[in-house]
DNA sequence: TATTTTTTTGACCAAATGGACAACTATTTA
DNA sequence: TAAATAGTTGTCCATTTGGTCAAAAAAATA
């Protein structure tokens, strides 16, 4: 007796799984792992729960293949950094990325900070493996462009640690975020908080 | 028929409401309200689960009274700035009465930053309402130092969410800052953002 | 078109969990 | 110390929820 194991998949599963994943996100996203429920993510994508643990055989396996796929995209802009570019450049550019990212992949950042804010189960050993050798490749050079009086000396881990955790703060605290602007300071939330960053950053790293 | 009402409280009651509250919080803030069980929290303070139903009427109930008296202590240090002092200073001190907050109250941040996330369904009045207050406040008197230059113009809402994100950044993900520290740099690791922090905000504000 | 394979679903199950309650114990008060 | 009140718990229940399964429907293939 041989085992059948399928390889490729085919239209329908390629279809199905992506639309799962996309309900599953949001879902995940708006309630955490324990909070969302598969009646939830089925409604959410119109499909019977049943017919969801036919492509997934379980909840937590959803929510490992959505992370996992959140996480590549989450560290790449940090690779990007280049050492050729003009150093306060290539810094204020990651910093816009990252703003730019807290607009469009909301959901996205609330998965991602619910999970490391909940001990990151299982996200640990990529924070540990490969997320940690991209930033200590990244504070190398930023202490290369200080010690070459590139850019004002500052503690580079704290420098990346900062970045992420001013421009996440809109998209994770949205709630809050909103509840204490004006209609108007609202409607222009991302253009002032770009303007403020950058201002904040320049104004912080500059070497004069 | 009277209806009874307790008005005092005993001091079995004051004590053990104490004791579920704080197993509460350590329970809410590592699982969320839905992760979190009834067993859970009775575990952790070595009550029965009725036992805790017979001071809360629902696990609803506590949560809503752990998030309450957290709020409170969450709002009162930006209250705390003051027109009197120097600008610099004030802002600076508060700074690092947020960064304490972060390594001896991380629970609560916890707690708090995992309820914003999911919506604030508890606290948007609150955020809208007493915290708005304050910020307002807070953001005239910003703007009064600005215009008295006495600091450095930004955008004083988005200073004050600066302040807020990259101080509580330490305490929600510390798991994420932990991986990325060698041991060296974690034993360290206020002491640096310490440093960073007031080193930033310095070069920021500071009006030549 | 007949056959095989994939997909879908209604009905069902077991475990987890919030909560009720009556009986029992400990503490307070008169 | 007796009566009243407050506190505690074992047991039970209903709901929610992750997951199973066999049978039906749809799609792919020969």
């Amino acid at each position: 007796m041989t085992k059948i194991v399928q390889i490729k998949q085919t239209r329908i599963q390629r279809e199905k799984r992506l639309l799962i994943q996309k309900a599953a996100l949001q879902v995940f996203s708006e309630f955490g792992l324990r909070g969302a429920t598969l009646d939830k993510i089925a409604k959410a994508c119109g499909l019977t729960k049943p017919n969801i643990l036919y492509y997934y055989s379980s909840k937590d396996e959803i929510y490992a293949e959505v992370l996992q796929s959140l996480l590549e995209e989450w560290i790449r802009p940090l690779k990007d950094i280049s050492e050729n570019g003009d150093p306060l450049k290539e810094i204020l550019k990651y910093v816009q990325k990252k703003l730019t990212m807290s607009k469009t992949k909301k959901q996205e950042s609330k998965l991602f900070a619910t999970e490391i804010l909940h001990g990151a189960p299982l996200t640990q050993n990529i924070l540990a493996g490969s997320l940690k050798e991209t930033v200590d490749d990244k504070v190398k050079l930023l202490n290369k462009w200080i010690s070459e009086e590139k850019i004002a000396p500052v503690d580079p881990y704290h420098l990346i640690f900062s970045i992420w955790s001013m421009t996440q703060h809109y998209a994770d605290f949205d709630v809050q975020v909103y509840s204490l602007l004006n209609t108007k300071k609202r409607s222009r939330i991302f253009q002032d908080a770009e303007d403020f960053l950058l201002t904040f950053f320049t104004r912080c790293l500059k070497q004069d």
